[in-house]
DNA sequence: TAGGCCATCTGGTCCT
DNA sequence: AGGACCAGATGGCCTA
């Protein structure tokens, strides 16, 4: 999992030493907060915490003593955010880590798993996981198709195919703008026919897209090209892949609770 | 040595 | 009001 803690913060955080903050150099005399690693804060005002332009309502004075405890806490708790961010990032990193060791391309360095035995980055960690997402949801598609296939030859109703498999609250991707297979879209949507399964009309799908190369694990270790989707001059991507609601940076995205 | 990756600090914004 | 979340800035370490 964690097999290479190679910068200072990793291992001053493995030895419970954290850089800055409670314990650390910024609770050296030499080194208030604020005047650490930071040089910016030079130009920018120490600690303005009750003294910012845009602060509306009047707050409390606080001694020094306090707004350096204050910044304390609010680093101890930013740094903990972080810290068990990165703790979710090992476990997926560590499911991850199987499906990204078969890479084929070495050089790129967001290429998930490009040098063996070195860990994921946390972009890579994030793409793999993601192409990963949606190969299963292909797989599964392709389960229904053939799921389908076999209830019509066998001369057996549809209906007693397991909800879950055609509705089972999964996004899925049957079309461009369709993401949640119903029983009736499913049949529609598989001709029985057709050599050509779902699945494998998905990848073509994704074959036409840079984003989303085709082959399963090929996807898995695609690097991310950011300028697939709303880049200036650039057309977006129609496959339904990029057609999903990726990269939604707009500041007025509702938060999931927490 | 440049570039990638990362941890941390920090101020701003939003939510409860 | 306090906490969570976010993004920018900074500096350290590592690798090609």
């Amino acid at each position: 999992m964690m097999n290479v803690l190679s910068n200072t913060a990793a291992r001053a955080q493995e030895q419970s030493i954290p850089l800055c903050g409670p314990g650390s150099v910024h609770d050296l005399p030499h080194c208030p907060p604020g005047f650490g690693l930071n040089s910016r804060l030079n130009a920018a005002p120490l600690l303005s915490l009750h003294s910012s332009p845009r602060a509306a309502k009047p707050q409390k004075e606080l001694s020094p003593e306090e707004q350096q405890e204050l910044r304390r806490k609010i680093n101890s708790r930013e740094r903990k955010r972080m810290q068990d961010l990165n703790i979710a990032m090992d476990a997926l990193r560590e499911v991850m880590v199987p499906y990204a060791s078969s890479s084929s391309s070495p050089s790129h360095s967001h290429v998930p798993g490009a040098p063996p035995g070195r860990r994921l980055s946390k972009i890579s960690t994030l793409v793999l996981a993601r192409n990963y997402i949606l190969l299963l949801g292909s797989s599964l598609q392709e389960m229904r198709r053939l799921l389908g296939e076999v209830s019509i030859g066998m001369g057996v109703s549809t209906g007693p195919v397991p909800r879950l498999l055609f509705a089972g609250g999964w996004p899925l991707i049957a079309g461009p703008r369709q993401l949640l297979l119903t029983h009736e879209s499913l049949i529609s949507s598989a001709p029985s026919s057709s050599s050509s399964s779902s699945a494998a009309s998905s990848s073509s799908t994704a074959a036409k897209c840079a984003t989303v190369p085709p082959g399963p694990m090929e996807a898995s270790l695609a690097p991310v090209h950011w300028s697939c989707v709303g880049a200036t001059g650039v057309p977006p991507c129609p496959c339904g892949v990029c057609r999903l609601s990726r990269f939604n940076h707009s500041k007025s995205a509702p938060r999931f609770s927490k």
